[in-house]
Formats: structure tokens, sequence, C-alpha cells
DNA sequence: TCGATGCATGAAAGCGCTGTCACAACGCGC
DNA sequence: GCGCGTTGTGACAGCGCTTTCATGCATCGA
């Protein structure tokens, strides 16, 4: 900086003053200096800005992993924003308990970001309460967190209209696969169990235990073990509302193969609306990562600029149920019993209009 | 850290040496420092270490898109590689042109990183240049610069075996789909084609440049045109091989759609070896992000320890043809012509060697 | 017993900026 | 013509560390 005040014939200070855009400069110096600037290759090192600054123009991303359909789409939305601010991103990939005890025990990000977005983790209390004392706003993304600033997208009444949607197309026998182990989604799993639940309840469908069943994600196996569990039920489902999309693009998977048809002899219904839905033909409830991303952005910016300010500090995103191929009002002579069979016509009516309310499903 | 030096009873200084591990420090006082810092919370801040050892623990990538197969694998296995060696991962998405323009521009990461990775774009000689001047190690990831350090994946011969396996299975009208407007891309692009064309003309198939189709990768829509050029040819292909796997199982699809089986009537073979073809059942021509980073990142540290060490620059992944469902013996009364039918019994032999050799079909 | 040696520690300079304060120059009103 | 506010600029302290150099002390061989 010092070459730069040199050749222009100025101070460092006005050279800085100049770099930073500060209005207090004469035009004729602000040529001189960004001439010499230009001509010397000069950027202003950040460290040693943000040393006297105490901002180090950064913000920080915590992500389970960065190989998902999920983060990808989150963060690619959420990179422009930064860039457009002038920030930097840091990511952070806690795939793993050990990563995650590691990260609360040095705390990386301390003063080494002035914003921390954390991606869809189950966090304790105390861990929460660490990231309280970091120093610097803390944004939960895709997770309620009491208190604290959260976007998170209203996964109970995603799973409320899913559930809605089947029952409205005459199906009284629906069942639920949750997903275990996929670290970091313990909360939207809980919430759209819950919403499920809920959904069988106002339609008074009793709850059946044995139509909610586990597995594991990224493997067709598993989905083929869960999906044997249900279709030796006695009184085997109509249609399946699967927790996550590529839970529910297996169990399609290994239905067809099977050759029990998909939507016409088992409806199945996914959620979150990944590209694979839209290949699988897939019905699903969509929600959007890349919107809940530029959200959490831009209250983790307004945050850095303004921590006290009077914003926003809970949003609550819209789910909207999609149609397409792999649900259907549920057949005459299917497995279902022969009471939900004499609603199914009068359901298919309702199903259209469902359809077409699809749109606005949401809170 | 001051705090911490009183705390502890000594100075600023052996503080300092303390969390930095050297080994100059009596037990016993390393003991009271690493106390009274885990007492106050104290994590050393990045910007002022970095001001004065001039390092500043971060790797810098540029990428074209953070919302890809590509580009999450590779990260996912850059991070972790990263965070062992105590390095912060910093992330650079650069979109399009206007972003790569402002970027060059500005080069935002020098001196805020102490390497650059950068991932599959078609630079320019002046931008390869600018990055020269960088002051850091710069490594290319999936594309080839002469003269600079870079790892990437042998697409000539991973075409080259892709296409080969279709003529072993008899195959004679083979159509290769390239993609367009897949910014950062090019390089593989071409290189493929390249091989493409290299195994007709080893096999003594005569090109034909009605058989080289383009497409947009994305657009169910954009496969179904270039399969329509294609399928409406006077003699149209008994295979495909396209340049992407997401091109690859558009093509499947839209077959499928219109009851073209695959592959008894059109084999089709795709290139990445992503989820997508697993779950399309789609042979494929598989390369690894995860590998590639990971070996990028790996001499990244090296060149940061020491930049003139002798390392290995030039790092040349293989590939491997994964034959899956997608790919079978022409079939006798295709629409291929009589002579390359004759050929097809014999071929089928041929084929089954091919599968088995797959695994190592690599440089 | 004494100087030489090695080791643990402290004092202080300085990394590259920003921000405060002081100051000079200038125009303006009375 | 003088004081006053305004505007543009420079000097300098200091952000939180690392690192060099100096120092004190214990150890050791002669």
């Amino acid at each position: 900086m010092a070459d730069v005040a040199e050749r222009a014939g100025v101070s460092t200070s006005t050279v800085s003053r100049t770099l930073r855009g500060l209005s207090t400069v004469s035009p004729e110096v602000r040529a001189r200096v960004e001439k010499a600037a230009r001509e010397i290759d000069f950027a202003v090192s950040r460290q040693a800005a943000s040393l006297v600054t105490g901002r180090t123009g950064t913000v920080a991303v915590m992500v389970p992993t960065l190989n998902s359909w999920f983060t990808g789409s989150a963060l690619s939305s959420l990179a422009p924003l930064l860039r457009a601010a002038g920030m930097q991103l840091n990511v952070y990939e806690i795939p793993d308990l050990a990563e995650r005890t590691a990260f609360f025990e040095h705390l990386p990000a301390r003063r080494n970001a002035d914003a921390l977005l954390v991606f869809s983790f189950d966090l304790t209390e105390e861990e929460t309460a660490r990231l309280d004392d970091l120093g610097m706003p803390v944004i939960y993304v895709s997770q309620h967190v009491d208190g604290r600033p959260s976007v998170y997208v209203d996964d109970v009444a995603g799973a409320l209209h899913g559930t809605r949607h089947l029952l409205n197309l005459g199906h009284r026998r629906i069942a639920f696969v949750t997903t275990e182990g996929a670290s970091g989604f313990t909360f939207s799993s809980n919430e759209r169990l819950l919403g499920y639940q809920q959904a069988l309840t106002e339609a008074g469908v009793p709850p059946d235990d044995d139509l909610v069943v586990s597995t594991r994600t990224g493997s067709k196996r598993a989905a083929a073990e869960a999906l044997g569990t249900l279709l030796s039920l006695r009184e085997p489902p109509t249609a399946v509302f699967a927790e996550q999309d590529e839970v529910a693009v297996a169990l399609v998977w290994n239905l067809r193969r099977t050759q029990i048809a998909v939507p016409e002899r088992v409806s199945v219904l996914g959620f979150d609306d990944q590209p694979l839905a839209d290949w699988f033909d897939l019905s699903t409830v969509a929600q959007s990562p890349s919107e809940m991303a530029r959200l959490a952005g831009e209250l983790a910016l307004k945050l850095i600029d303004d921590s006290d300010g009077d914003h926003e500090r809970h949003i609550v995103l819209p789910t909207h149920v999609i149609p397409r191929g792999s649900t259907a009002p549920v057949a005459a002579g299917s497995t279902a019993s022969v009471a939900a069979g004499a609603t199914a016509s009068a359901a298919t009516a309702a199903a259209r209009e469902d359809q077409s309310a699809a749109g606005s499903a949401s809170e």
C-alpha cells in the first residue's frame, strides 16, 4: 500500500480511503491512486484490514455434506448473494459426529467470519449455547431453533398437505417411510411424521404403527426391505409417503421391478422435489433449499450490519404439493378395505380439486 | 492472547509458542497456558497470525457451479483433507462470463489464500497468465493446462474405450452426442469427441458427421430433438454415446417413452458415472471427481509447503467402462447395415471379453 | 570453580492495514 | 479583515499476533 501511496504521491491514509470508496477524496487524487493501484496490481489484504476493523468479510457455513442436492442448490443460491455483497464464502463440512465434536471443540469459525449459517444439524442445547457465545450472528437454516434466527420450511404443513392429497385420492391405508441415520435431518424427519399423523387424525383414519416403517437413504436394498415389510402386512397400504424423494424413488424402482404398477396399484409420494423426482415422474411435496439459503443469506447480511436491528428472525417457507405420475386415485379393486374403496370414486373428484389447489398448499 | 498470558503468568510469546505446538516450552508451562486458554475460550485469530506469517491457512477453490454432482463430490472429498491439514476452504462460484470477468478483474483470492484450485474452466491464455502472477500455487483440476500443475482424467482414453466397447458389441453406426453451453467443460468435451473418433478410425469405421449431434444438458426436450435428428437419418445409429450421463439418461428416458427398447434396439452409453446412471441402469464411462479432488488437494498442500519441490505436477487419472443394462450386442435385425449385422454374433463374444476387461480400461 | 553451552522465557519490533485526530487551505458572512 | 465552518489530506497509534534477539538460569566439562 505504501508503494501505491508513493506512486500516487499521497499518504497511505488517502490510498486506504480511495480504495474503500470513501467520499472524502478529491476526484483527481482518486484517479491518481486508482491508476497507481492498477499499475502495480495492488489489492488490499483482507487479513490486515480485518485486523483493525474486526470484520472479516467472510460468511461461514456449516453443512453436513457438500455432496447432496440440498446443499448444492442452497450454496449455489447463497454464493452469488454473498459475492454481490463483497463477502467470501467459507465452508465447513461436518459429515460425522467426530468432526462435529472437533468443530465445537475448536470453533474454528470464531473470529474468522462475520456470520455463521448452520445447515440442518440437530444440535444439542449445549452446542447451540456455544454458538451463542461465538460473538457473531448465527442463522439456523432448515431447522427451527427457539429464540435464534432460523429459516426453515414448514415440514408439518408439508407432510399434512401431502397426506391430505393421498386421502383426497381415496387412500386410507397410507404408509409413511422415515429415514434413519441421515445425520442432520432428524428435525425435519420428526416434523414430517407429525404432519402425516395430523392429516390422518383430521380425516378420522386411525393411525396404524405397522404403516410407519424406517429405512436408510441411498440404498435400494434397504428400500426393498421396508417395502417388503409393508407388502406383507395383512392389509398392505395403497399409498406410500416417503419422507425423502430419494427413498420414494427407491420404492418406485423396487415396485416397478416387482411389476407392482405405480401408481395403479400403489401410489408413491415423495418429499423435497429434487431433480430425481422429475426423472422418475414422482409426485412430491416441494421445498426450495435455494430460496431458504437466499433468505438466510440476506438475513445474515442484515444481522452483520446491524445485529440488534428489527429484523424478522423466523422465516418459515411454504411447501407445495407437486402431483406427477406416481400418485393416482385408489383403485376400486385394490387391496384397500371395502369401505375405503367405496369412498374412492367420490374422492376422485376431490382429488382433482386437490391438485389444482396444490400450488397454494402451504402456510 | 494477553489475557491468556496474564492468567498463565507468562508472556504472550510463550502463549503463542504453546498454542502453535512448538517444542521449546516446558511441560508445566504448557499445561498452565493450555488451561488458561481453555478457561477463557481463546482461539488465535487467523487474520492476525496470517498478517505476520504471510500464510492465510486457506485454500480457495474456483468452481463453475456448486450445484452439480461433479462439484459436490469433488468438494466433499477435498474438505476433509483440508480440515485435517488445518486449512479452511474458501469457495468462489463463477457461474457465468460476467462473474468470471469480475473475478479476474479483482482477483479476490489474491493474498487471501495459500493456494487456488481451479475446477474445469476453459481459461484463456491471458487468464492463466494472471493466475500465474497470483503469488500462490494454482492447481488446475479436471483440465490440462500446459506447464501448470493439473489433475485431470484421461478423457480421450475414456471415450476411446467407451466407443471400443460399443464396437466390440458389434455396433457400427455409433452416434456421439456432445453438450453445448456447459460452461467450463469444453475441454473435456473436445477430448471425448476425439477419443470417439480415434476408436472409429482404429476400427476402420468411416466417420459420419451426421452421427455427431449436439444438445443442451438438463433438458429432456433438447435430448428429444437430438434423438429425433438421429432417428430420422437414412441409416439411424444402433448405439448412442453421450458425452455426459445426464444427456445419456435423457436419451434413455425419451427412447423408453417412444417404446424404442433400450438396449435391444438402441444401446446408450454415458460418461461420468454419476448416481443418476445407476438409477437408470446406464452403462457408462466412469470418472472419479472425488479422487481427482483428493489428489489435487494433496498436491496443493505439498506446493504450499514447498512450492519448488520435486512433485509430480501432472496427474492423469484413468477412466473405467462400467457396463450396465443400457448397452447390448447389436441386434441381428436391427436398423444397422447388413454388413454390421454379420459381424454382430462374432462381436458378442468379444463383448463379453470387453466387459471383463473394462475394469482396467484406462491408461 | 569458572567459562561455555543449551534451554526456556520475555521484550519488543513489525506484519498491512484503518481510523482518529490534527492541520492546512479555502470560502463565506459580517 | 477576521473568525468560522468545511473539506481534503497526512501523521500516527494500534489491531493481535509471530519472530528475532536478548536474557537468565541450569548444566557440564575442564
